[in-house]
DNA sequence: CGCCAGGACGCCC
DNA sequence: GGGCGTCATGGC
């Protein structure tokens, strides 16, 4: 991890780090692009503006207290990312191909209780509203609500969201982990299959939300989410299986198989 | 207007 | 245990 002390900001040395494909591909939905290369955002209520490319990073108005305690977890600046795409990439060609296509991805460590909450939102929704709906939550209690303040209120109070029908789960979320009844303090703790099958008791928390979460929230990074796109990828690249050897951290090669497939088609429907 | 969006749930057999 | 309609909302 290499950065300066720039007077109120911090010089971010990464190269394997791009803004676009970490913070605008559906992994958290608190970062607005407000300029090519700009963005501004949150991690729980930390505010951020990073701007760079090529490398180069500016985190406007950050201490280097900040830096280390928040956004250096967040960015997973410990994980060495050239050595995961190696390993990746050795282990089959569509891996190599996905590693290639975007070098720039990283896991983002969301805060637990934030990762949770945005993915219940997610439930058959898109990007844009998801972020609409973030966006609103923090707009309306001034910064991201607590399971204590979400727990107080009801599907219709939280008409403001325009969430639709998650909005009953946003709700039984709050009170299951304001009540006690889960503790997401104990997720990291527990292996991967209980921890899963924990957050599962939540209504509206099926096992993609729950690997989602998990991935992005609990620090599991044998969590596979499989939604659409990568049902897609597995009938395709892997109707034997993913390979075993990389069960540890398949979740983070995930994310490249994730954003291949849908860059991909993406570019090929124009 | 219909279709889809990083799904989950309830009900059916 | 798998298949299918339904669930709000908004962008296209």
């Amino acid at each position: 991890m290499k950065y300066e002390i720039s007077g109120n900001n911090i010089l971010l040395f990464e190269p394997d780090l791009i803004l676009d494909e970490v913070l605008d591909t559906g992994q958290a939905f608190g970062w607005e692009k407000t300029a090519p290369g700009h963005y501004r955002g949150y991690c729980l209520d930390e505010y951020l503006e990073i701007e760079g490319e090529d490398g180069r990073f500016t985190l406007r108005d950050t201490s280097e207290e900040a830096f280390l305690k928040v956004w250096a977890k967040y960015f997973d600046l410990e994980t060495d990312y050239a050595a995961l795409r190696r390993e990746y990439s050795a282990a089959d060609p569509t891996l190599k191909e996905a590693c290639e296509f975007s070098r720039g991805i990283r896991l983002l460590r969301q805060d637990g209780w934030e990762a949770l909450l945005s993915f219940i939102f997610s439930s058959n929704n898109n990007i844009t509203r998801i972020k609409g709906i973030i966006s609103r939550l923090r707009e309306h209690y001034g910064h991201f609500p607590t399971a204590e303040e979400l727990c107080r209120e009801t599907p219709e109070s939280l008409g403001f969201l325009r969430s639709g029908f998650r909005a009953r789960y946003c709700v039984d979320a709050a009170k299951k982990v304001a009540g006690g009844e889960i503790d997401l303090g104990k997720i990291p703790e527990m292996p991967y299959e209980e921890a899963k099958k924990t957050l599962m008791g939540i209504c509206g928390v099926g096992p993609k939300v729950a690997d989602c979460a998990l991935l992005s929230g609990f620090g599991k990074t044998e969590a596979f989410p499989m939604d659409v796109w990568m049902k897609r990828v597995m009938e395709r690249y892997y109707p034997g299986g993913f390979p075993e050897e990389l069960y540890r951290t398949r979740g983070i090669a995930q994310l490249y198989l994730f954003n291949y497939i849908r860059k991909s088609e993406e570019a090929a429907r124009v």
